[in-house]
DNA sequence: TTGACATGCAACCTTTAGGTTTCGTATTTT
DNA sequence: AAAATACGAAACCTAAAGGTTGCATGTCAA
């Protein structure tokens, strides 16, 4: 698998896995093996997909010691947010409906 | 190719030809013929694809006559701006950031 | 009613995605 | 020094994704 190939955002978050860690590291950052236990396959396959989320700089690492710590980064879904945006202008209506529902929440 | 399976709207995007698709039926919906005009692909791929943004229920098909309009229906991607917004609280100064640069980008 | 057009389905092929196990190498701990 | 831990790379497998061509069908125009 390559190494620095940048591979569009929306492929990597195309898959619930990674979509699921990027929630987790979001909560507290951590190494692979910690983060593996919360999924049912082995810890290659994890380590597998960060080096996807990291190509793509939704994560980064942190070297500390032996082992090496995840971290989300944000900052790259905002071109997700643009690409979004440009959607927006066709559902005006349904976007103030969700606002009120997301403000409204509890 | 199953029916109605509903895949998510993740998979759907992930694609570039069919993010591609959803920018040219927001602009104006079309048949496949016509559409499948913007792509160095045939006519029966396109309307794979648009199989799949039909299940996400991004498209919407109209038939008439002898052809059927599709036709954007961008109300599923709420789906994907309410994942998003999950991850605003992250990163809120350079969505201040990207605010201002689309409200200022005529 | 015959010919052209618009479309989707079926069968098939090739590449990629997601997973496994095995192994090598740092780093810690004892 | 030796044992345990954390990790990624390599080689491999299977299923799914994306593409092709060749029908079969429905509709429109002559």
């Amino acid at each position: 698998m390559g190494a620095k190939e940048k591979p569009d955002i929306f492929q990597a978050i195309a898959d619930p896995t990674r979509r699921k860690m990027l929630t987790l590291l979001a909560e507290c950052e951590m190494p692979v093996t910690r983060l593996s236990q919360h999924f049912p396959m082995s810890r290659t396959a994890v380590s597998k997909h960060l080096r996807i989320l990291s190509d793509a700089e939704l994560v980064s690492v942190e070297k500390s010691g032996r082992e090496k710590r995840y971290k989300l980064q944000p900052d790259s879904l905002i071109e997700l947010k643009e690409w979004l945006s440009f959607f927006e202008q066709f559902w005006e209506n349904k976007m103030a409906m969700l606002k009120h529902y997301v403000e409204n929440e509890d």
